[in-house]
DNA sequence: GACATTATTTACTGGTAGAGAATGGTGCGA
DNA sequence: TCGCACCATTCTCTACCAGTAAATAATGTC
C-alpha cells in the first residue's frame, strides 16, 4: 500500500464528506478511494470512517488521526515548496575550493561584481592549494589544476590553460649563464613549487622530441607566488605559469629562457558533485568562471611572446 | 514512486551517513536505496546527497529537506501512535442513541456502575424514540427495537425479546367489559403506541391462528409510559411491553386480557456501524448491553405468567 | 415507483518497487 | 605496495500491487 497516496484520499474524503468527490478531485476511481481507506483503517487498525452507500461521518478516531495527519502532509508539502525557489534562483550559500595564487592573480577581482549580481547568494571561498576532498569536506565547487585531478564520480569542467614558462632574474643568468638545452638545468638551482604534479621531473617537447629532466634545487616551497619572490630574487630558475610573471617578463625583473622548447601545461577545471540536478547556485558561480576566464585568455595567451 | 518510503529512506540515509547501513536498517538492498534517493531528487529537482562510492555529505538544499521532512514524518508517526491507545483501550466519547422508555426501566440504573468500570470513556446518551440515523447523527450505537430495524449496511446485535400484554385497569374492564376474544377490541378504546410499527393492527396468534385487528381508539401517544398513564388512569386498553407494566400487574393496578393468545414481541436490537475494526469502546459498551439485559432476562420472562 | 447517485465487490492489467548479479571505485590493513 | 573488503550504482528480471472497469447493492429524489 502507498500510504501517503492514502493519507491524502483519507484527508480529501474527510474534508470533502464524500468518497465519489474527493475521487473526482484526485483522479481516482471512486474503488480506489474505497480501498485506499479500507486499507488505511486495515493498516491502524482503526475504523476512521463510518459510512453507508448514502452518508459517511468521521468517527471520533478518524477525526483526531485527520488533524495529526493533516499537520504531517502539510509539513511534507511545505518541504517541497521550499525548495521551489531555491531550484529556481540563486540562493543560499556557496563554498568554493580555489587554488591561492590562481585565485588573487585571476578571480578575485571580479568577485564582488558576481556577487552583486546575485544579492541571496553568499559566497564561502575557501583558498588552499590542496587537493580537497570536495564530498567530504562539503564544497560545492572546486577549482583543480589538471595535476590534482581525481577521475573520480565528479566532473570536471576546463576552464583554461595555463602554459609555463622558463625563467629567471637577468642576474641570475648573469652569473650562472642562460640554459641553451634542457638538459642545462641539471647544474641549475631550480625553484620547485611542490604542490605541483611535476614538481621533481620537468618536461620539455620540441620538433617531437621529448625530454623529461630529473630536477634538483635547495628550495621547494608551496605557493607559486613564494617561487616568483625568489625568482626575482635571483635565487634561481622555475618553470612557472606564464601568468604570474607575465608584468614581471614585460618589465624587464626576468627573462625567459628555452623558449624554443614547449613545456608542460597546466589546465584548470572546475570540479562539482554532479551534472544532474546542478543547484543554480552553483550553475551561476560556473558561468561566471567560464566567462571570466575566458575573456582573459587573449591576454595570458599573448604574454610568452 | 512510493514517496513515503522514499523520504524514510532519505531520512535514514542522512541521519545515518551511509546508503548500505540505511539499508540493513531498513530492511532494504542497497539497489533501493540509491534508487529511492535518485527518484526523489528526480521528483524535486535537486540535488540533495553529493556522493562518491565511498563518501557523501548533505548539500545545502538537503539540509533544509531534511528538516522540514523530519518534521512531517514525526508528525505522521505521531498521528499513528495517537490511535494506539484508543484502539486497546476504551476511552473518548461514546454516542449513543437509545429509546427513551427502555433505557428508564431498564438500562438507566446500571449505567454508572459501567462509567465507573472505564473511567476514561465519557458517554453521551441521547434518549430519542424515534429511529435516528446513526451515520448522519454521529452515534457509535443505537438501541432499536425490531420495528425500527432498518435492513442496511449496519450491524445488529440481538439484545433481548420483550413480549407484550393487553391489559387495562380494572375500573375499566368492570365499565366496558373485558375482551374475550381480539376482535372484542374493534369496539374498545385503544391507546395506541405511535412509534411502535403495529401501531394501528395488533396481531394475536393461537393454536396456529392470527388475528390481525384494525384497532381504533381517541388516543396516540409517541411514549410507552404516557400509555401507562393512561392505562392507569383508567382510560382505555393497550397492548404494551410486559416490562413496563410489571409491577402494576403484580399491585393490581393493571390487569391482563386475552393471555391465552400470544401477541406481538418486539425484539431490541444494538444497532452499529461496522464489525470490522470496532472501537474499544463500542465493544465494551456492547458487552455491557448484553450482560445486563441477560441478567434483567428471567425478571422479565416470568412477568406475564 | 423509476431514476440517479453512492459505496463496495470482483476480476483483470499495467506499472513499478525491490532483489540479485555485475561493475567501477575507494579506503584500510598486511 | 598490493590486495581485500566495502560501497554506490547500473542493469535485468520478477512478483506484487495499485488502479480501472464492470457489476452489485443500497438509498435518496423527482
Amino acid at each position: 500500500m502507498d500510504r501517503l497516496t492514502a493519507l491524502q484520499v483519507f484527508r480529501h474524503v474527510a474534508e470533502l464528506n464524500s468518497f465519489a468527490e474527493a475521487g473526482r478531485r484526485l483522479g481516482l476511481s471512486p474503488p480506489a478511494i474505497s480501498k485506499n481507506i479500507a486499507e488505511l483503517e486495515a493498516h491502524l487498525g482503526v475504523r476512521l470512517i463510518n459510512r453507508t452507500t448514502r452518508r459517511m461521518a468521521l468517527t471520533e478516531e478518524g477525526r483526531i488521526y485527520l488533524e495529526h495527519v493533516t499537520h504531517g502532509l502539510d509539513a511534507l508539502a511545505r518541504a517541497d515548496q521550499i525548495l521551489c525557489p531555491i531550484k529556481t534562483a540563486p540562493s543560499g550559500t556557496l563554498r568554493v575550493s580555489a587554488p591561492m595564487t590562481v585565485t588573487l592573480t585571476w578571480l578575485s577581482a571580479a568577485i564582488p561584481e558576481f556577487l552583486s549580481r546575485y544579492p541571496d547568494l553568499k559566497l564561502d571561498l575557501h583558498l588552499d592549494d590542496r587537493r580537497v576532498d570536495i564530498v567530504r569536506e562539503g564544497f560545492d565547487l572546486a577549482i583543480r589544476g589538471s595535476d590534482n585531478l581525481e577521475d573520480s564520480s565528479l566532473v570536471a569542467r576546463k576552464l583554461a590553460v595555463m602554459p609555463h614558462v622558463l625563467c629567471a632574474a637577468p642576474s641570475y643568468f648573469e652569473k650562472h649563464g642562460r640554459p641553451k638545452t634542457p638538459s642545462d638545468l641539471k647544474a641549475v638551482n631550480c625553484i620547485r613549487f611542490s604542490l605541483s604534479g611535476h614538481a621533481d621531473i620537468w618536461e620539455f617537447r620540441k620538433d617531437g622530441r621529448t625530454e623529461r629532466i630529473a630536477i634538483d634545487g635547495r628550495y621547494s616551497v608551496s605557493s607559486s607566488l613564494a617561487v616568483r619572490d625568489a625568482l626575482r630574487a635571483g635565487f634561481g630558475v622555475s618553470l612557472i605559469p606564464c601568468l604570474y610573471v607575465e608584468s614581471d617578463l614585460n618589465a624587464g625583473r626576468l627573462q625567459s629562457a628555452l623558449d624554443d622548447w614547449n613545456t608542460v601545461e597546466t589546465t584548470l577545471y572546475a570540479v562539482y558533485p554532479a551534472r544532474q540536478h546542478l543547484a543554480p547556485k552553483i550553475r551561476v558561480f560556473l558561468d561566471f568562471l567560464i566567462e571570466e576566464f575566458s575573456r582573459n585568455k587573449e591576454s595570458v595567451h599573448a604574454s610568452p611572446a
